[in-house]
DNA sequence: CAGGTCACTGTATTTTTATACAGGAGGCTG
DNA sequence: CAGCCTCCTGTATAAAAATACAGTGACCTG
């Protein structure tokens, strides 16, 4: 099972940046509550592979490192790690990420080169795909949804 | 002897930014060489006024770090203060804003959680709000007139 | 001067994080 | 299939950081 990490992953971003986790210990009570049970040690493995750092205000991505920037991740990975929402209308779909997760999400998407993607647009925690119809971006939404395995919460926003 | 502690915090400084200190014992023996003798408390302390947190390559001001994000102003607030236009468009509204209006009323936007909007964008000027359909997009853009009191004109931006 | 407050620090301890080690699952090769 | 990887994880523990508490000295104020 090897896609537990990656969805997790996502998790811990997703939790880490949208409240204010004081703690392993805290990130692990949350995980537990959607039924990710993983104990304190492998959140700090998570935590330092997500190049998470802790702050006074909770866990912060440690930007400005001239590390190496991450080559782009392949579609299926990406959806793991990130997607959180499908969003069909009419000729467009929004992908719904945690925040800053719509940057490489989307050049995940684009590197996959779907014939039916006109083009995408990336915010912080949306991608909007346009395709050229309505048609299209069901045969888009389909692909994409089978990539991902599990169910997507809708999130309201 | 109130100045020691604003020394030795020059020196704490000094030290982390110049040299690569991996955690406070290592601090406090660096610190023993120059004659300052303190303990790791007190480091503990220090290092939490300074404002430093600790990352994987030493210590690092955590202004170096993303910002808090700022509580998202209330809706209300945010449309009285930024929004200059709205352009319908089918299944689209586009808010106009003043330069770098966006993100922030894109925020209160989506902090407001309408049930008919499918995700928002915002560039620096501009938000670009998807609903599912034009009926929706109408629903929500009345609401959204009547939340700002005042007539809106269109201006050229 | 007595009494009170405040800032600072050390000691001892608790809390939090990192890691050494081992086991299980899956993949690959001969 | 055996043997050998590699990845991922938990357990147990070590290491690091934070803190409760107490003590000290400087500085007021009556």
């Amino acid at each position: 099972m090897g896609s537990a990490k990656t969805f997790r992953h996502g998790q811990n971003l997703r939790l880490v940046t949208s409240e204010r986790i004081a703690n392993q210990e805290e990130l692990r009570r949350r995980l537990w509550t959607q039924r990710l049970r993983v104990t304190q040690a492998t959140l700090s493995r998570d935590l330092q592979e997500l190049k998470l750092v802790k702050t006074p205000e909770g866990y912060r991505p440690a930007s400005a490192l001239p590390e190496e920037t991450a080559p782009i991740p392949p579609l299926a990975r990406a959806l793991g790690e990130f997607l959180l929402d499908i969003r069909p209308a009419e000729n467009l779909l929004v992908l719904k990420t945690p925040p800053s997760g719509a940057q490489p999400l989307a050049a995940a998407v684009d590197g996959a080169k779907f014939p039916e993607i006109a083009g995408t647009i990336a915010g912080d925690d949306t991608v909007l795909i346009i395709t050229p119809n309505k048609r299209q971006r069901e045969s888009l939404q389909q692909k994409i949804e089978s990539f991902v395995g599990r169910p997507l919460r809708s999130r309201a926003s």
